[in-house]
DNA sequence: CAGTTGTACAG
DNA sequence: TACTGTACAACTGA
């Protein structure tokens, strides 16, 4: 196998490449992928069509399939976010679910060309000169389309020297010997030789979605010969793609005639002097080249391959990454219709879990049951509804990972249920009042949850822990949080959903295994299935479903401790992200108070200011369209009024602000200039109404605007808002900053205070790179921007004019992005000349950022992760991605990751200590919101000036850095006022 | 009706 | 060809 690959996904060099292994306990790997008992006893059941018949092999040739689709499927509409291109990914993984879907093959393997360094290279060294080189945007597409085969779990065979269509002539020659029905998808005809009546060639006409079965019939009507002479037809007549060049004169029709009179090429050489006319002729003089296209086109059968047909049985394919690389690919429609069309195979499932229920309700009872509980963690699944601060618990389930759990019906407000996040929906227990916990129950329940000694895991617990409040149960001793443990494990994820888990990490699904009743139990609707029959009142019950997800919390908690210890992420979420979840909780409750009135008045007046605009733009253009139309824009500006044309997008030229900015400039005393005027203060003005809309409709009962905080979703550890997202109210502009004043102080308080770090990303920039001459800017007190600016442009601090400050202030920002001269010198409209002189001015006198920046990249491709100071890592695989777009786009994530990362580690770390302070000191004040940099409190009556000490205190001491961490602080009545 | 795209706001 | 997010309207396609 020296010279040969089979690649399969994840397979280490100790795999069993071809026939996965059994046996072995679960979890005694890290990747779930690699267990092989998820997939032991799957084989061939998946994709497998009518069991019994005759076995069918699906072959395809994975570079001519996937170069069709690059040329078949439009570049610009198949491109994901990161700006890899997926055309020819997305083509290909179509064409393999149709194929797999309409032909449900038992056998299934693609084939790839190694090299162009091929036995027929070497014997004639013009072969398959002369075509365009491959485009580089397809050769970074092949090695996803590996990727994607990986994860369905589809065999590639390859072989060095030979290509795709010499692996797939032995595999059907072995096949056929074997009885097998073969089926070869591939565009290069020279297939065609293969096919016979057990072998159809599917052969592509158009793009790769369209493919034409080419049965011994089929060759035949098309190209006037049986298949087994085609390559002797395309001997003559030469084919284009190989260079292979035909006889002069000579077409398919001539051809096929001679191949038919002769009976085939060797009679046709044996009687090539009786050949008549100018054909006969130019054959006569090119046979040595006819015969030797014959030798080139002669497809192997005989090659020594890693592999043999029986190792090719279909397999179930890799859930896990299926999501993950599908996910990468942006591939959501193809995803769903895999799922849909292909049955899932299940693999990593090895059953579901076994519980058993009992459903205390008397204050003895639940005693007895909480008392038998160890002291392991327990599981708590609530179901309940919640969000914007608030919540209802229905019920709940708490469970031991062994399987034992508990019932608690909460059913006060039966019949509206259904959740907000995580849980499922179901309506509040069905059964008569008898079976729910009764109020001397319920205390006792309470101070079971009050008492930080007894250790609770919940997944994703901020809602929860507010519909707990909501039923009267405080939480305290929360240990663990599965969501929050595995967004430590991996922060790129796209969601931490509890059954995806409990799947990747236990192996499991989630659903009741078995349901034993407790002992002394007489409950006799128990159900099997969450799903299943329902009860007398015909509610189904909810405490199965509680009960499994409960112990699956409390088992993954387990699991994905270990993990997290790995990674040295331990302390990161008992110290850090665990205690934040109660903060968080609260911060939501307690929301921050809205002027109603002021924001009906400036929505009255911006949307005043659209309909103006709008009129005043319609009236230039003598016509009415629709402004927020991107594309009815752009029949307006470039074929209307003829505009020039601006930055190219996937749907024709971008009509942003900045561009139209550009174009109002170009445009001076154009026709058509006002009504880019126009356009843009309708834009302005539309986009303010929305926001104050959107803010008007969350405003609660209470009048005030509550937010819900997302501690799962940016990958650098960054919080993120929602519903509203209160992290992008406008400031930039004096309209803006109207929002803003919107925000005021609650009843009962007397201002709002605003805290921010002062460029905290600098400074921890500082801190990380060391560099000499950033922390004294630092130290120094001067102003940051002035202090680099008077270096880079060596004049003193004091002369340093606006121009240049601003200059510099883009520039220190951008580098902590990965920003190259090419982005500055947009950024600051300079030539990229002057922005490249700027950026080497700089690195010249902050040398030790530049290395700092460097050697983070370096370490990361590495190690594979970033770290923060805290600890907290974020993996780029793509750092050492073979394509360029991906590999630079992890490079700058790489570089921001730390910086940004830590800012937020410091910020989580003081509003720990902000909120444990006011705690301790027992002051009324309390924190509001968190804009990454900034936290927003409440003042109670009398505690401004406690309570700006404290929050300085706890912000500055938040981290210890060898650049002190500035806090400015502001006070007001509204959150603009007290900004500053 | 759900998903995608373009635009725009914040740090 | 600057990182991290969320929201909205328009459009697209099953």
């Amino acid at each position: 196998m020296s010279d040969s690959a089979l690649l399969r996904p994840g397979a280490g060099p100790d795999d069993d490449l071809v026939t996965p292994s059994s046996g072995g306990p679960a979890g005694s790997r890290e990747d779930a992928a690699g267990d092989p008992r998820a997939q032991a006893g799957a084989q061939g059941a998946a994709l497998a069509g009518a069991e019994g018949s005759r076995p069918r092999l699906l072959l395809v040739d994975g570079h001519s399939m996937a170069y069709r689709a690059f040329f078949a499927l439009p570049v610009e509409n198949f491109s994901t976010t990161t700006g890899q291109v997926t055309n020819a990914v997305y083509g290909f993984t179509s064409m393999l679910i149709n194929v797999l879907r309409d032909e449900a093959p038992t056998h299934v393997a693609v084939a790839f060309d190694v090299s162009r360094e091929t036995f027929r290279a070497q014997e004639y060294a013009e072969y398959k000169a002369g075509r365009a080189k491959t485009p580089a945007e397809f050769s970074g597409q092949v090695g996803l389309v590996k990727e994607v085969l990986a994860a369905l779990r589809v065999p590639v065979v390859e072989k060095e020297g030979f290509e795709a269509d010499d692996v797939i002539a032995t595999l059907t020659t072995q096949a056929r010997a074997q009885g097998f029905e073969v089926l070869v998808s591939t565009g290069d005809r020279d297939a065609l030789q293969l096919v016979d009546d057990a072998t159809t060639v599917l052969y592509p006409r158009k793009g790769v979605s369209d493919l034409v079965r080419m049965t011994p019939d089929a060759v035949e009507e098309r190209y006037g010969v049986r298949p087994q002479r085609y390559p002797e037809l395309a001997a003559l007549v030469g084919e284009t793609s190989d260079n292979l060049p035909g006889v002069p004169g000579v077409g398919p029709k001539t051809a096929a005639k001679w191949l038919a009179a002769h009976d085939g090429l060797d009679g046709l050489v044996a009687e090539v002097d009786q050949l008549k006319g100018k054909a006969g002729q130019s054959l006569r003089d090119h046979l040595d080249q006819v015969l030797r296209n014959r030798r080139l086109n002669r497809l192997v059968t005989d090659l020594d391959l890693p592999v043999v047909v029986d190792d090719l049985v279909v397999a179930p394919w890799d859930r896990e990454e299926v999501h993950r690389v599908f996910d990468a690919l942006e591939f959501r429609v193809l995803r769903e219709r895999l799922f849909a069309t292909l049955a899932t195979p299940e693999p990593e499932a090895e059953g579901g879990f076994s519980v058993r229920v009992a459903r205390p309700r008397g204050a003895a009872e639940v005693r007895r049951w909480l008392d038998a509980l160890g002291d392991a963690a327990v599981g708590v699944h609530v179901l309940g509804r919640w969000g914007a601060g608030t919540g209802e618990a229905t019920g709940l389930a708490l469970a031991a990972a062994d399987g034992t759990a508990a019932w608690f019906s909460l059913a006060a407000a039966a019949g509206k249920a259904g959740t907000d996040g995580e849980g499922p929906a179901e309506a509040a227990d069905g059964p008569a009042e008898g079976s729910v916990l009764d109020d001397e129950g319920r205390a006792v329940l309470a101070t079971w949850f009050a008492d930080p000694g007894r250790a609770k895991v919940v997944h994703d617990a901020k809602g929860p822990l507010q519909a707990l409040a909501g039923a009267g149960l405080a939480v305290a001793g929360l240990a663990g949080d599965t969501a929050l443990a595995a967004y430590l494990c991996r922060p790129d994820q796209r969601s931490y959903d509890l059954a995806d888990l409990a799947l990747r990490h236990l192996h499991r699904e989630l659903r009741v295994e078995e349901e034993e009743r407790e002992q002394g139990e007489e409950e006799p609707q128990l159900t099997l299935d969450v799903d299943g029959p329902a009860t007398p009142e015909g509610a189904p019950d909810p405490a199965p479903g509680a009960a499994v997800r409960a112990a699956a919390v409390a088992e993954l908690d387990d699991v994905l401790a270990a993990e997290l210890a790995e990674r040295g992420g331990t302390a990161l979420l008992a110290e850090l992200e665990l205690p934040l979840v109660g903060v968080l909780a609260r911060m939501e409750a307690r929301g921050v108070a809205a002027d109603g009135a002021q924001l009906r008045a400036l929505e009255d007046q911006f949307a005043a200011t659209v309909e103006e605009q709008a009129e005043a733009a319609y009236a230039v253009i003598d016509r009415r369209v629709n402004l927020g139309s991107p594309k009815q824009l752009q029949e307006v500006l470039f074929e209307q009024l003829e505009m020039p044309r601006t930055k190219r997008i996937k749907t024709g030229w971008t009509t942003d602000a900045e561009a139209l900015a550009d174009l109002l400039v170009k445009t001076d005393g154009h026709p058509g200039s006002g009504f880019l005027v126009h356009l843009l203060a309708h834009r302005d003005a539309s986009r303010l109404r929305q926001t104050v809309e959107g803010l008007l409709k969350t405003v609660a009962p209470d009048g005030r605007i509550h937010t819900t905080y997302q501690q799962t979703i940016a990958a650098t550890g960054r919080l993120s808002s929602t519903d509203p997202n209160l992290q992008n109210i406008p400031i930039r502009t004096e309209e803006g900053r109207r929002i803003r004043r919107a925000f005021v102080v609650g009843e009962g308080y007397e201002s709002l205070l605003t805290a921010d770090y002062s460029q905290i990303e600098m400074r921890i920039m500082a801190h990380l790179s060391g560099d000499e001459g950033l922390v004294e800017a630092f130290r120094s007190g001067e102003d940051l921007h002035s202090f680099v600016g008077s270096r880079v442009f060596a004049v003193e601090p004091a002369d340093v004019t606006p121009a240049m400050r601003s200059k510099i202030k883009a520039m220190s920002y951008g580098l902590a992005y990965g920003l190259s001269a090419f982005g500055l010198s947009r950024q600051l409209r300079i030539a990229v000349e002057e922005a490249r002189g700027l950026m080497d001015e700089y690195f010249e006198r902050f040398g030790g950022v530049r290395d700092y920046l460097r050697g983070v990249v370096d370490e990361a491709r590495s190690t594979g992760y970033t770290e923060t100071i805290l600890g907290r890592r974020r993996y780029l695989p793509d750092l050492t991605s073979d394509n360029r777009q991906r590999r630079d786009m992890a490079e700058r994530m790489a570089l921001n990751a730390p910086i940004q990362g830590s800012a937020a580690d410091v910020i989580k770390v003081a509003m720990l200590g902000v909120e444990r302070a006011v705690a301790e000191q027992g002051l009324r004040s309390r924190m509001l919101l968190q804009v990454h940099d900034e936290l927003v409190l409440e003042v109670a009556p009398g505690e401004r000036d406690a309570l700006e000490a404290l929050v300085r205190e706890q912000m500055a001491g938040a981290a210890e850095l060898s650049v002190p961490l500035d806090v400015s602080v502001g006070v007001g009545t509204s959150w603009h006022e007290a900004g500053h």
